[in-house]
DNA sequence: GTCTATAAGCTGATAGAC
DNA sequence: GTCTATCAGCTTATAGAC
């Protein structure tokens, strides 16, 4: 991958964030140096600093990319008629969204410890968004009669939490399909939150 | 902290153990020092080689004795007549125990990543002989008629990941007792996996 | 925009005095 | 059993040549 000098300030940015993603998701962010990621994209430690301040920044804008997208793809599923129809569409966006992205889904939840004060709370607040989504088709559900639940927002987490654990077992082409799978979760969600 | 010269095999031992279980349990085992433990204990940093061949092993021993705690008290609890009751002392027992122990759950499940091959493959043995505890139970559920699964292995999987999100939000003193805790997570569980 | 060279400091681990 | 001193190598980040 060794490169001799030249100006590519077009494609080196999105090769340098690509290069951390992948290192990052496998090693972690404090196990990883700047030098591994240069030598990983084809050019030397100082290069990087072209592009990213520092290496907090580039675990930042890792993160925040990411959250923003799963937001905005959130954001923009049709709207249904009732809260099961809801429900339902939001856990197969779930799995599906978290299963095409699965490093920068490690990364989102592994590494928050690793990132400064501010940038926390920012990601944090990103996080609380898409929860927030969940909770209300659940509060929602309630409202119809079709959902009981003794405390929304422990639900909240607990279908989160439990959907997440899809991505420390799912691997492409194993014994089971993606519909498969989405129809399995799906099962145990639907029962877990009815009335 | 700073000590004087002195034995004290005894103790600094398990000293040592404690403060590598707090740093490494809040900022990581790859951004946590040798010398930084040492500072923790109040010893030098090379004091510490008198009970850790190196610092992986310091790792995997936390790691080691978690799993083995866990599967001991597991084993221990009292056979139960139905699956029903099996499950919801499983649920019980799971959260509990867990919740006693933050920081060793924390570090069992974000550092396999920095085990080595050998100790990885260890930790992940007796962490199945736990999911199969689950998986029996919800199999004999199966069999008795009290549960319907499309996939017992996932509905295991799914369960725990359940469980261990109560360990991202609980907070002794909050909102929420244990025991309405338990109660909220035993609802949530036993209609998911319900006949 | 990338290079080389460097600053200033940290890393895991070991040797030998006490 | 703990200390001090040390090794060899790594770290993030910057300065200045090209």
């Amino acid at each position: 991958m060794a490169r001799t000098q030249g100006s590519h300030s077009d494609i080196t940015g999105p090769r340098i964030r690509k290069a951390a993603l992948h290192l990052f998701a496998r090693y972690g962010y404090a196990a990883v140096s700047m030098r591994q990621i240069a030598a990983e994209v084809g050019v030397q430690a100082g290069a990087l600093y072209n592009y990213t301040p520092d290496k907090q920044s580039l675990l930042y804008r890792l993160m925040r990319d990411h959250m923003e997208e799963l937001l905005a793809a959130q954001k923009a599923l049709p709207s249904q008629d009732c809260a099961l129809d809801a429900l339902r569409q939001f856990v197969g966006f779930h799995i599906r969204f978290h299963m095409q992205r699965p490093e920068e889904v490690f990364i989102a939840y592994m590494e928050l410890r690793n990132l400064t004060p501010e940038n926390f709370a920012e990601i944090e607040a990103l996080r609380r968004d898409y929860e927030d989504a969940l909770q209300g088709i659940l509060v929602a559900g309630q409202a119809e009669g079709v959902f009981a639940l003794q405390d929304a927002k422990i639900a909240t987490l607990a279908v989160i939490a439990m959907l997440n654990g899809v991505m420390t077992w799912y691997r492409a082409g194993g014994r089971l399909s993606l519909d498969q799978v989405e129809r399995i979760y799906w099962d145990m969600v639907r029962k877990a939150v009815a009335a």
